[in-house]
DNA sequence: TGAGAATATAGATATATATGAATTTATTCA
DNA sequence: TGAATAAATTCATATATATCTATATTCTCA
């Protein structure tokens, strides 16, 4: 039976979820190439502190990121497995999968 | 920089955003190895017909799958690359992602 | 043509999410 | 300690999404 009501991918809807949003994806793909700071990120993207550190908190909570602090600065990295894939996967596609 | 204003994602996150529901999940991935009719994929994951019906809806307006009339059924199937992609990379990861 | 089956759509409502402003916490260093 | 900087949290509000019920559409075939 393809579609089995038992077997389901609980798990990974919550990560794409989380990665369905163009701010948190630019993020998340950022973060795939340099681990960096809070600061860097939001200046880069031109958005609110605000707006970034909750994107990069509901990133944390579901185990996409992590954040190491040195000193005063907070550095994220990726650190989900499938999440890593997945962004490689994109942006291997460049322009094909619009 | 690795956090490009101007380099986005927003297709892409469009997708991710579709994906990462899990009925629509669900239902792609069934797609992804059968095509069929919505009656089977209603029936098998013992949904409202609506509900289905919907997130049919929203997954061919989004280009992911598309439907094909046979009669009095509709067949659907995945016609995303990147989708496709997507969802092979995932159900290979098997337990591994959670 | 008209009954019946398969899908689709509309409208209503509950819930979730995004964002901005203001505030708070954490840390460094003079 | 206290000023300054980085990051997180809170709260209010706007917007989007999910799902249900009811209804409409599309097609087949007697």
């Amino acid at each position: 039976m393809e579609f089995d009501k038992k077997r389901d991918f609980n798990n990974e809807a919550e990560i794409f979820k989380v990665l369905g949003h163009p701010v948190r994806l630019k993020i998340v793909a950022g973060l795939c190439s340099h681990e960096c700071n809070v600061k860097h990120i939001w200046e880069c993207l031109g958005l609110p502190q605000a707006t970034v550190s909750q994107h990069l908190a509901l990133l944390k909570n579901k185990g996409i990121i992590e954040g190491k602090r040195e000193g005063v600065e907070v550095h994220y990295s990726v650190i989900h497995p499938l999440a890593r894939k997945i962004i490689d996967l994109m942006t291997r596609q460049t322009a094909s999968a619009s």
